[in-house]
This record gives structure tokens, sequence and C-alpha cells, in this order.
DNA sequence: GTCTATAGCTGGATAGAC
DNA sequence: GTCTATCCAGCTATAGAC
């Protein structure tokens, strides 16, 4: 489809703004001007800006577990895997200058009063939470009684998201280098 | 003197409303209305909305340490010290609803340009961290070699930083829960 | 379906009376 | 140093031509 083209285009350009410069910093008239479209256009698309958060968000989800999956398909050891999740978060880091993750960013500043933004953030976190599971349980089928699932994979997640909002603030990947080890040290 | 009394509250206001709304949500116009001052008492007290930021930022920070030695002055044992902060946590998280930790709200939301802001951020996030190693430094010098002090250090804060966000977008305490006993045994 | 023009409002900030 | 009146730029969203 044709139509679609220009819908992607606003989505990208909309995604990137709200990414680097926050949702509530991002006007409509930066993005129509950036993707180089008209207003009625965008409005066409997407009914609302809030209809634009949404689809931002679902479009990011997507992409973060895709990455994942073909950055980890070489890999053979679950535990390497599981590691790896460390590297590419260190990469994203780096390639965004900092940026921190986009899911907690925007938990961070939505209007109170929405919960569907709100509750695709909680979706994507309670869905990252099981992938780190059911890598832990590769782990486990391969080397039974290595390590107490359910702990090493709260302790992996939380460790995970404490290191991003640090490395975030602290504008390097120390903590994230950290976290890594410690990981490593559970398995 | 009389003058703070009103800057004072000002100061109230605006950081319930930046805590509760987001800074970009919050505007001017609401909090000279709902503190019941004129526009031009604000603007006497702050030249600009970004310095009533950075006075809202060094506040908290302040409030945050009193309030930690506060509650911890009563117990003696260093390692009861450094687990009550994760009740702390806990305690803030009901308290506000869970409106997360307002440092890294700030750092999510902050127009990239405001260095201020996220350096005031950055120098809470040190200074916290530093505050756990003097406590792991404290349980060390009673029970040598107990713990690995600066992995444990880093692997607390980490944990503590990951349930609190984990515990905002989950509105519940489960993960600052989770977090306690993890800490709890690497003591 | 894409465009321009514009409505209707709210943002941060300033000027000047008192 | 506290007030009111006001500026102007920006916002989201809509109307109607093509």
């Amino acid at each position: 489809m044709k139509e679609s083209a220009i819908r992607t285009r606003i989505l990208e350009v909309a995604s990137r703004l709200f990414y680097k410069q926050g949702y509530n910093s991002t006007g409509i008239n930066q993005i129509i001007e950036e993707a180089s479209i008209a207003r009625g256009s965008l409005y066409n698309h997407f009914p609302s800006k809030r209809d634009l958060l949404t689809a931002y968000i679902q479009n990011m989800e997507e992409f973060s577990f895709q990455e994942w999956n073909t950055l980890l398909e070489p890999i053979k050891d679950p535990k390497q895997k599981l590691l790896k999740l460390f590297d590419i978060a260190m990469l994203r880091q780096t390639r965004s200058e900092f940026g921190g993750c986009a899911f907690i960013k925007i938990a961070s500043e939505i209007p109170c009063d929405d919960l569907v933004a709100f509750d695709l953030v909680y979706h994507q976190k309670k869905a990252t939470k099981t992938y780190m599971e059911n890598l832990i349980t590769q782990i486990n089928i391969e080397n039974p009684q290595s390590v107490d699932k359910e702990i090493v994979a709260n302790t992996i997640f939380l460790l995970m998201e404490g290191a991003m909002v640090t490395a975030t603030i602290a504008k390097n990947n120390q903590a994230l280098i950290d976290a890594k080890k410690i990981a490593e040290s559970l398995l």
C-alpha cells in the first residue's frame, strides 16, 4: 500500500523526536515539518497526538524484541545469550547517546490519565522479564540445579533496569558493565 | 524573614505539581493559582521556570537524605540500616501512589539542554551510592570480610534503582520486596 | 487523502501601577 | 515586593478547498 508509506514516515519522525526530546516537548508542528507532510495528513493517519504515542510505544516494543531475537540467534549457549542482553543494552545506549530506556522515559512523563500508554509500558516490561526467564529455563535444562530460576530472573531483571537508568544519568556504560559482571557471577 | 514564606509556598506547590504531573505538564498558571499568589511574585522569587526546577531538585535531595538520617538514626545495626532503605523506598512509593523516584523522573523529561538540572540529578545519585557504601563499610568494620564492599554496594544500588522503576510501572511494591530479600542474602 | 488556513487556547515571560 | 494587564509564541485540533 502506498498510503502506509506516509504513515511510516510520520511514525519514524515522531518516534525519533519523542525519544530524543521527550513526548511533551515535541509538538505536532515539528513532526509535520521534519516529515515534510501537511497537518491534515497527520491527523488523517493519527486522530490525535495520543494515538501517535500509542503507535510509538507498540512499534518500539516490536523493534526491541526483534533486535534481541536477531542478535541472539547466532549464539547457542543460553547463558551467553542472557549475558549478551547487557551488551545489546550498551550498544543501544551508545548509539542513542545515552538516551535511556524509551519505556521508562515514557512512563516518567506521560499524562497521569493516559492509562493506555501506561499499560503498554507495563506490558513491555513484563514481556522483557518473561524473555529473561525463558533463557534461564534453558540454562537450567542444560545444567540442572545450577541456578535458582525465579530469584536469578528477578535479580537480573532488576539489575538491568537499574543499570539502564544509571548509565543514562551517568552518560556512560559503567553501570551496565558492572551489572553484566554481577549477572555472570550468578549463573 | 517574612519574604521567604511566600517563596516557600511557591516551591511547595511547584514541587508537588512537578512530581505528580511532571515538569513539562505543569504550567506557571497552575502554580500561581494553587499557591494563591500573583504572577509577578513568582517571577520575583524565581526568574524563570527553570530556576524553579533547580530549586525543586536541590530541595528534594536535601529532604531525601534528611528523611534517611531521621529514620535510620534509631537503628544500631548497620546491616539493618541498609535494609531499612528498602522499607523507606516502599513507604515513599505507597504515600506517593507509586509516583516513582523524583530524580529519575526529572532526568527522563528535562529538556536536553538543561545541563544544570541533569548535573543535580547525577549528584544526587552519586551521593546515594556513597551513602550506601558508608553503611557497608560499617558492616565490614563490625564483621570483617563478611562482604566484598565494592561489588555489594554496586549490586544493592542497582537493585534499588531497578526496583524503584519497576515498582512504579507495576504500581505495587513487589519489586522492592524482592530487591530487599536479594540484598539481605548478599550481606 | 493531501493540502492551507485558522480557530481556540495555553505556554512562559514582561511592564508598569501601587 | 506584590499586584493586574498584556504580549507573543507555541500548542492541538478542525474546516473546507482541491
